[in-house]
DNA sequence: CGTCAAGAAAGTGTCGACACTATTGCGTTC
DNA sequence: GAACGCAATAGTGTCGACACTTTCTTGACG
C-alpha cells in the first residue's frame, strides 16, 4: 500500500487536496468522524485494496491522528461492511467479489421495490409531485452532468423514493447500500458502456408513481436496477485490472490464508 | 442507572468455563468484544433505558475495563442503531418508540417475504428439506420450551429461510433486526397475550416451501409478522411501564445524580 | 540447499492521562 | 425572587505508551 494524504506529498499523482492538515497545536474534535470519511473515501476510491490488510499506523500517520479515531472509525466501517476484523490481525479491506456484488444489488431491488410499493399506498398527493418535480427539475440537464453529479442525482431520486415510503429503516439501508457500492456505480457511469437509458427508466418510474401503479413501477425499477448490474460487472472487471495492473504489483504477496470478507 | 454487572458472570450462552482465578494480572486481549456483548445485553435486558445518555466511565468500572473498549463497542452498537452518537455529548440509548418498532416489524417483514421468494427460486430440495426437518424437530417439544430457547428456535426458524435464499446480505439483516427486536419479542413471549398460534403459522409455511409457493408462503410470512405486531405493542407498553416509573409519561426526561456507586 | 527455530521487528489491543466541552451549582445583580 | 453570569465539576475526545501477538529475519543444523 502507500498512502499519502498528508501535506508532504510525494507520489500526488491522484491524491484529494481537499484535507490540508492545518495542524496547529489545536486538537481536533471530530478526528474520528473525519478519519471515517477519509478512510470511507479511500476505500470508495480503491486506495485501499479489497483484501488488502490495513495498517493503522500508516494510516493515523497519514491523517495525522493517533490510532484511536482510526480504530473507531474503523470499528464503525466493520459495522457496514466496508472492512472486516479479524482478531490479533487487524482489518482487512473487504473484497467485494462478484457474486458478492450481485447479493448487494438483490437486496437493493428488494428495498426499492418495497419503498415504491410503499410510498404507492401511503404517500399522499403533494408527496408524490415532489417526487416528480425533483426529477423534472434535473431531467433535462441530467446526461450532461459530470459523474459525480448524475450520481448524487440518481441516488436522490431513489433515495426519495425512499423517504415518501415513511419508513426511515428503508431510507437508512438505501443509504448504506449506495455508500459501499457508490465507487462501482462511479466506475460504471464513467465506463464507456454507460448509456442514458436511466432517463427514460425514471421518467417512466415517476409516471407509475404518479399513477400509483405500484406493480409497473415495481417492476421497472427491477429491471432499471437489474439494467445495470450486467454492465457495471463488466466495468468493474475492468477498473479491477487497471487498478491490480501492471508493474505496482508489489503489493499483492502471495497470502494464502483463507480469508472470507 | 445502577448497573451492577458481576465479575464475569456475562453471558453464559457458550462462554467456556476456564481459567478465571489464575489470570489475576493478565490483561484481557479481547476486551471489546465481549464489552460489545455485555452492552448490547444491558440494552436487550433494559438495563439501560431508552433515551438514556451512556456514561462511559461509570461502565468502564462496571465492566472492569479502560473507556477504549467501550467505546469501541459503543461505536458498533452506534452503527447497527442500538445506541446514537451526539458529538461532545456522548452517546444514547436509542428509544424504540412504537412506530419506530412498526417500521422496524415492516422492514422485517420485507427482508422475510423477499427470502422465502427467493428460497423457493433457488433452493434445491434437499435444502427446502432442511427447512422442514429443523422445524420438525422441534415442533413438538415447542410450546413447552421456556421463553429464551422458543425465541432462539423461532429466530432460527427465519433465519434459516434467509439462509437458503442464498444472498447472505439477507442473513445479516435479519440478523441484525433479530438482535434489535429480541428484547421486545422476548417480553412479548412471556406476556400472557402469547398464544401458540405460531405453530401452526410455521407448519403452513413449511408446507408452502415444500410446495414451492412463493405467493403463499410471502402471504402467510406477512400475516404471520403482522399478527405479532398488536400483541407486541401491547406488550411493549406493559413493559415500558414496569421499567419506567408509574405515572412518568415522558420519554427521556429521566434525570439521575452520579452520585449512586 | 532446504527446514526449522529463536530472536527481532512490526502491529494490534488496551490503558491511564490530559485537553477540551457540556453541565451543574453558586453567588451577584436588578 | 428570577435571570444572568461564572467558577467548579463531570464527561467526552484524543493522545502516547506499553503489553501481547503475529510476522519477518537470520542463522544453525540436517
Amino acid at each position: 500500500m502507500r498512502i499519502v494524504v498528508t501535506e508532504r506529498a510525494e507520489t500526488s499523482a491522484d491524491s484529494d487536496p481537499s484535507l490540508a492538515a492545518e495542524a496547529e497545536t489545536r486538537r481536533a474534535a471530530d478526528s474520528s468522524e473525519r478519519a471515517y470519511n477519509t478512510i470511507r473515501k479511500l476505500l470508495v476510491e480503491f486506495k485501499l485494496k479489497p483484501g488488502e490488510r490495513i495498517n493503522e499506523v500508516q494510516l493515523s500517520r497519514s491523517l495525522g491522528v493517533s490510532r484511536t479515531p482510526i480504530r473507531e472509525a474503523l470499528n464503525r466501517l466493520a459495522s457496514e461492511g466496508f472492512v472486516s476484523l479479524t482478531p490479533n490481525r487487524g482489518f482487512f479491506v473487504r473484497s467485494l467479489s462478484t457474486e458478492g456484488l450481485l447479493d448487494l444489488y438483490e437486496f437493493r431491488s428488494i428495498i426499492e421495490c418495497a419503498a415504491f410499493k410503499l410510498m404507492c399506498e401511503r404517500a399522499d398527493d403533494s408527496e408524490i409531485d415532489r417526487l416528480r418535480s425533483y426529477w423534472e427539475a434535473i431531467v433535462d440537464a441530467y446526461p450532461d452532468q459530470p459523474p459525480d453529479v448524475i450520481l448524487a442525482e440518481d441516488e436522490g431520486f431513489h433515495l426519495l423514493i425512499a423517504e415518501l415510503s415513511g419508513n426511515p429503516e428503508l431510507v437508512g439501508q438505501l443509504s448504506s447500500i449506495n455508500a459501499r457500492i457508490r465507487f462501482i456505480r462511479r466506475i460504471q457511469i464513467e465506463h464507456p458502456s454507460h448509456d442514458k437509458a436511466q432517463i427514460t427508466s425514471h421518467s417512466a418510474i415517476v409516471d407509475a408513481a404518479v399513477r400509483r401503479d405500484a406493480e409497473n413501477g415495481m417492476k421497472l425499477l427491477r429491471e432499471h436496477i437489474e439494467m445495470t448490474v450486467s454492465a457495471t460487472q463488466q466495468a468493474l472487471k475492468d477498473a479491477l485490472l487497471k487498478v491490480f495492473a501492471p508493474g505496482n504489483g508489489a503489493d499483492l504477496k502471495r497470502r494464502r490464508r483463507a480469508r472470507d470478507a
